[in-house]
This record gives C-alpha cells, sequence and structure tokens, in this order.
DNA sequence: TCAAAATTTCAACGATTGTTGAATTTTAAA
DNA sequence: TTTAAAATTCAACAATCGTTGAAATTTTGA
C-alpha cells in the first residue's frame, strides 16, 4: 500500500487547476465524482468506459496532482473523492462553477448508470 | 486590415476555455483586462512587460479562440475586450469564478501601471 | 501456494505547447 | 515617398501531452 501523494491545496496554483480541467475526460470524471455526494466511494474501474485502465490511471493522476480530487488506496483499490472544501478555501467559488460549466457540456464523456448504482453505497 | 477571427461563443467548448487559463502569462493578462471595465482600450502592447511582441501574439490568440477576448482592429493597433456577456451567457458564473481565483494568485505576473492609467481615457 | 483483480509503471509514438528571434505585413506619419 | 510603429507570421526547438500496449506491482481469495 504505497501511499499516494496528494499536493497541500495552498502549493496548487490556479493555472494547474485549469491545466488539469482541459481535457473532456478528465472534466467527464469530475461531472461524474460531483454527482456522488456520499465521498469516497468511487474507484477508478468505475471510469472504464471513459479510457483504459492505464490511460484513466494518467488521468486520475493528473486530477489528483492538481488538488481536485483525493485518493484513498485500500487493498487493490483506490476509492476516489473531490477535495472539496480544500478547493472551496483555497478557491472560492470556483469548483462549483467549474462543476456547473461541465455538467452543461452536452460533449462530455458520460457513464452510462450513475456512479451511486454501481456503488456499494 | 485582415479581419481577426473569433469563434461563435456556442463553438468553445469547456475544456477549450480551461486550456488557454491553463498559463500565467494568459491568467495575468486576463485579470489585467478585467480591471479595465469600461472596455475597448487596452492594446496589445500595453502587456509588453509580459512576454516578447512574438509570444503576446500568441498568447492574445490563445485567448481570442477560446472565446475570452474580442480584438478590435483599428490602424495598426488591437484594442482588446473580454466578450463577457458572451462568456456569462455561454458558462454562468465561470468568468467572474476565474477572474476572481486569478486575482487572487501573487505570482501571476502584474502590470507595473494600471491599465486604465496607459490607456488613453 | 497460486491465480485473479485493480491499478500503476514504462517505453514508445506523434501531436501540441511555450518560447525565441528573424522576417513580414499593414498602416500611419514625417 | 520613406520611415517608423504595431502586430503577426514563420521556422526552429525542447518540453510536455494524450495515447497505446505490454509488463510489473500489490493485495485478496481460493
Amino acid at each position: 500500500m504505497k501511499p499516494v501523494f496528494h499536493p497541500d491545496i495552498e502549493d496548487v496554483a490556479p493555472a494547474d487547476v485549469f491545466a488539469a480541467l482541459a481535457d473532456p475526460i478528465r472534466l467527464g470524471i469530475l461531472v461524474a465524482l460531483a454527482e456522488i455526494a456520499e465521498g469516497d466511494k468511487a474507484r477508478c474501474s468505475h471510469f472504464t468506459e471513459f479510457a483504459s485502465p492505464s490511460l484513466l490511471s494518467y488521468h486520475l493522476a493528473k486530477l489528483r496532482e492538481a488538488g481536485i480530487t483525493r485518493m484513498r488506496v485500500e487493498g487493490t483499490s483506490r476509492y476516489l473523492s473531490l477535495r472539496r472544501d480544500e478547493m472551496n478555501q483555497r478557491f472560492p467559488g470556483l469548483l462549483d462553477s467549474v462543476i456547473d460549466t461541465a455538467r452543461r457540456d452536452p460533449n462530455l464523456p458520460r457513464l452510462s448508470r450513475a456512479l451511486s448504482e454501481m456503488v456499494d453505497a
């Protein structure tokens, strides 16, 4: 269970966040994560519709390294969630309007089944 | 006076906007433009503190092609402004929180004199 | 102990990015 | 008509990006 690196939120620059958001797959992931309010239940493999495991790993790392998401390691799985509170404290209002914007984009990839249905609630 | 291309705001995707914002020079330009509420008075050369003319041309094109700014051609000059209303209609609330976020970033380049002082009001 | 599952790592690749500096274009002004 | 000013274009370059597929890692369960 190698620890997963999460940047201190204060070390994240706005440009880093925007770079992480500049990709449709990552925006699709963001929207899906935003939809499942009850934390920590989404796993990487829930997003294999969006990309191959290896590519997913790449995109999830981008989101994580930009301070947007958190990954909790448990067994062979990684559980994903948004760093909502920290993002809100660091960049007040930004994450909400980003999610709002992304939710309205009909061209982003979407999960065929909602995360909350895949997740063992 | 070759016409300058501006995308229809409806053709702009969120990921395009975020890509345009993923650079400190461009965020610096955005903040400076946001500070000068009375439209159309800023010129490219007002930003030579930020980058060489040629690099500036590159960055300003990125902002323009992402639907964020408008360039009015007049003589040898180009006058810059934010496409505030269109952006607000297309991505409600986004531009404001982006500007807010960027304004708070102490590491972005800043103009030594405010644009409103350089501009022939 | 072995095998499967979940995820990452790695090398490779073509494409795009940010940057530089020189050359070009366009317009205005002397 | 010449010159200067404002900005763009272009070729070049190293660096980073998104993607693929194969190999490795880690943990769980039979």
